[in-house]
DNA sequence: ACAATAATCCATGGATTTATGGAGGAAGCC
DNA sequence: GGCTTCCTCCATAAATCCATGGATTATTGT
């Protein structure tokens, strides 16, 4: 029959999952490395870290089974171990917004005010195809590189002010980052609409756009 | 743009839905919780922990959303806040599994050795419908009352062996319980195959049933 | 072989989490 | 009001987690 002692060997087992994702850092790394691939020293800047603690999360991560390596010369790459670990990321924040007020407060005060008129992804497919839209990814460029909407152009967020020329006029902006809790896009359409275009952003990102299966573009512009 | 501290802010709310999925007491409540509608006290038996304990954890996991309460009397029940917080607890058991051996390993210790042979949910559905298996639930008669799968008969695993008359003979035996980690079913189909009946389990349990959308219906035998 | 780069390992103090016992609060029964 | 039941809150000690800085390992380049 059902030994307590093994019992408790297994769901602390799972609970060893769990206590990856208990920590901000590690799920900010997460959100990163659900963007694509990369190295200790790009992660551990990206999520204002020092490197031997941003090393010691990925350790964490990497124990848990959610994040593997790759090695390449001197540099370390880290990725996640699978598309359900993306799937279990986007979960939990859906739960945490939904189920928990303080998230839907910190996101606010984090992304500014939610702006009501975002796109879904159908939609955004459909003005493509239309030609009605021009979908710009205002991430940094190398996770553009690591895969992007097709026919996307890529415009950092922190270029996008200089780089206004290269949008068409009397053509709408549909703005697209990392995911539903990703800054870039919020700021990217606010300055926009400063400007006097026409833009919208998606609803979510790369990362909930990915899980949908929707077709997905790699390398550089 | 980002402020690095409201961004720290966010992501440490959505850390604090991981930080309840952190600990295997708590996974274990979550588990019990799965299956329906309980009090403290009973979540503390059948968890095998100290009142005071089971409340404290309780309180994390309402603290995150994850749980809600009704009060009835003197008595306090909690149950899930939403068919979402069950999909990431499953979500959570799957990648677990997937990504960490040791999960697996502490997973055939405790369910013992893996028997092959189990039905789909699918499969279970058809044999009911032609009349060539006969379902048993095997969790304790209080989770078959807050939900059982359409048909099954009620045979809590520690009264199996005493019941076996009720089971007609020329028909093959469906057991499950819980869900992909709950050890009844496992000892079930064991006990039954030592008496010389054709047994088998669904692969994984009710848990899953509900996720799936499959019909289920309440209320005791 | 030596130096440089990228990342992990190790030790440490400070903060957080956990289990547990005792006190306290809310609802129901007499 | 008193008493019981069921649960939460509080205080505490042990265990664990976290950030950080210095030492160590692995690979590449000279």
């Amino acid at each position: 029959m059902g030994d307590p002692a093994r019992k408790a060997e297994l769901f602390d087992a799972l609970a060893r999952t769990g206590k990856a994702l208990s920590n901000g850092k590690r799920l900010e790394l997460l959100d990163l490395l659900a963007q694509g691939e990369r190295g200790v020293d790009s992660l551990a800047r990206a999520a204002g870290l020092g490197l031997t603690t941003a090393s010691a999360h990925l350790q964490v991560l990497r124990q848990a089974g959610l994040v593997v390596t790759r090695r390449e010369g001197v540099r370390i790459h880290y990725r996640l171990a699978g598309d359900d670990v993306a799937a279990l990321y986007a979960l939990l924040q859906q739960v945490a917004r939904t189920h928990l007020a303080a998230t839907e407060q910190a996101r606010t005060a984090y992304l500014g005010p939610e702006d009501t008129d975002h796109l879904t992804r159908e939609e955004l497919l459909d003005r493509v195809k239309a030609g009605t839209a021009t979908v710009i990814d205002v991430r940094p460029a190398e996770e553009y590189t690591a895969g992007h909407i097709p026919g996307a152009l890529s415009i950092p967020v922190d270029q996008l002010e200089s780089r206004l020329a290269e949008l068409p006029a009397d053509v709408e902006v549909v703005a697209y980052c990392r995911g539903a809790n990703c800054v870039f896009a919020h700021d990217a359409v606010r300055l926009l609409n400063a400007h006097g275009r026409a833009a919208k952003r998606l609803a979510d990102g790369m990362l909930e756009w990915r899980l949908a299966a929707l077709p997905v573009e790699a390398g550089a512009a």
